[in-house]
DNA sequence: CGGCTTTGACCAGCGC
DNA sequence: GCGCTGGTCAAAGCCG
């Protein structure tokens, strides 16, 4: 029935992995509270102020910070190229976004490694969603977050009232119609709908659900077909607190199964979750992949998220026999990651490369880490592939992306340190 | 054993 | 009032 819906649970984790091949990293992650950016000796990377970086309420610290990279290709000039390249490289991970994708967000902060900026915008303007529409509009940042208003909502199509476009990231305000209510029971909630992009389908995993990797845990608690969707949507309740009412659903836009649509609902009435409590109620893929020893590698990484992955794909198989045999073609499949990263083949079409990345699902120091270390294989590999022609361009960026993690790691281990306070 | 996913059932809002 | 639809509940089973 539903075979062609793909496995959200797997693009979601995909998307934060920061695989080279096609996705983002994740919108969601650890709060800034306290930003502060290190000085860097020859890589200015302009971090939000605390000021111009709204933290929203729902668990999406990222959504509307300042990509580095974003900035790095600003202000460093490396990753804006010329229009030829960029045009010739089928690995442009840094198009012109400023200029030529008026994103100019103050806040979007992750670093999309291995993501074409262009393809992220693109997707979100097709996504077929009454908030998706908007989302578009908001292209401030790919992860355009969207303050719905449903106390006034309108159930066939959201009016964009405010486009908050310019100095607010990407949220923009909407209001609507009177009539046509929209979610029937939370009238008086305030939602936030994010659009980020997401592989194709990719498996044949019969529920395809989506557990984005946020610092916070998410249980599913729910499953319902959408008419008019092929898609189904998934469900959520916060679990990294007790008595939390943060929710969320996920589905794949009915049009464009490659865009994920969350939407965030209530807020979280607890602090971030330390690492333990959120390791405590991460899901199965995340305590797989964090529980595994040699996870530091971002190799092993992969193979971690990719055993995690089959373990759900193979959960839904309805005998042992067939677990056992799917587990077989998993571990067939973590070689097939190891060796495509060893390499460096990462095709954006390849859907099994994107069924299998490394995941991202860490906590921040944790995540921060295998950026480290990506530096030796998938990010390095990135740059060194993303400028043909230039190995010396290649070469440095290979060494601002160190500046970059030491950044990153600087900057989250102040943010642990005054979230712990 | 705790926490997760799955999934059918139930409940409630809205339109006709 | 009824049907449709979306949101939630809860039991069952799985996994580490």
């Amino acid at each position: 029935m539903d075979n062609f819906q793909g496995d959200l649970t797997d693009v979601v984790r995909g998307i934060g992995s920061g695989h080279v091949s096609s996705s983002p990293g994740p919108p969601e992650g650890p709060s800034p509270s306290s930003l502060s950016p290190p000085p860097t000796s020859d890589l200015h990377v302009d971090f939000p102020s605390v000021a111009s970086c709204q933290i929203n309420p729902f668990g999406d610290p990222f959504v509307s910070m300042t990509d580095p990279l974003l900035q790095l290709t600003a202000n460093s000039g490396y990753f804006s190229g010329d229009g030829d390249n960029e045009s010739n490289n089928s690995f442009a991970v840094f198009p012109k976004v400023f200029e030529d994708d008026h994103i100019k967000s103050q806040c979007n902060v992750f670093p999309r490694i291995g993501n074409s900026q262009s393809n992220i915008i693109q997707d979100a303007s097709t996504c077929n969603s009454p908030a998706l529409a908007v989302s578009a509009v908001a292209a401030a940042s790919p992860w355009g977050m969207i303050n719905v208003d449903t106390t006034n909502s309108p159930r066939n199509g959201l009016l964009v009232d405010n486009i908050n476009n310019t100095s607010s990231s990407s949220q923009i305000q909407i209001s609507s119609s009177p009539r046509n209510l929209g979610i029937k029971r939370r009238k008086s909630q305030t939602k936030k709908v994010v659009c980020i992009p997401a592989p194709a389908a990719m498996n044949s995993r019969s529920s395809g659900e989506v557990v984005p990797s946020d610092l916070w845990a998410w249980r599913k608690y729910g499953q319902k077909p959408i008419k008019g969707s092929p898609y189904p949507r998934g469900y959520y309740r916060c679990s990294s607190s007790k008595g939390c009412s943060a929710r969320k659903q996920v589905e794949r836009s009915r049009t464009d199964p490659n865009m994920l649509i969350i939407t965030y609902t209530s807020e979280h009435n607890h602090p971030w979750p330390t690492q333990r409590n959120a390791l405590a109620g991460s899901t199965r893929s995340s305590s797989s992949s964090s529980s595994n020893p040699s996870s530091k590698s971002s190799t092993a990484t992969a193979t971690a998220s990719a055993s995690a992955t089959t373990s759900a794909s193979c959960r839904i198989s309805q005998n042992k026999e067939e677990r056992k045999k799917c587990h077989a073609d998993a571990a067939v499949k973590k070689e097939d990651v190891e060796e495509r990263q060893d390499n460096m083949e990462f095709d954006n079409n390849d859907v099994e490369a994107d069924t299998y990345r490394p995941d991202f699902q860490h906590q921040p120091e944790d995540f921060f880490a295998d950026l480290d270390e990506l530096e030796d294989d998938s990010l390095t590999m990135l740059l060194s592939q993303g400028f043909p022609g230039d190995s010396s361009v290649g070469t440095n960026l290979e060494n601002k992306t160190t500046n970059i993690t030491n950044v990153f790691s600087d900057f989250f281990d102040d943010d642990e340190s005054s979230r712990s306070l």
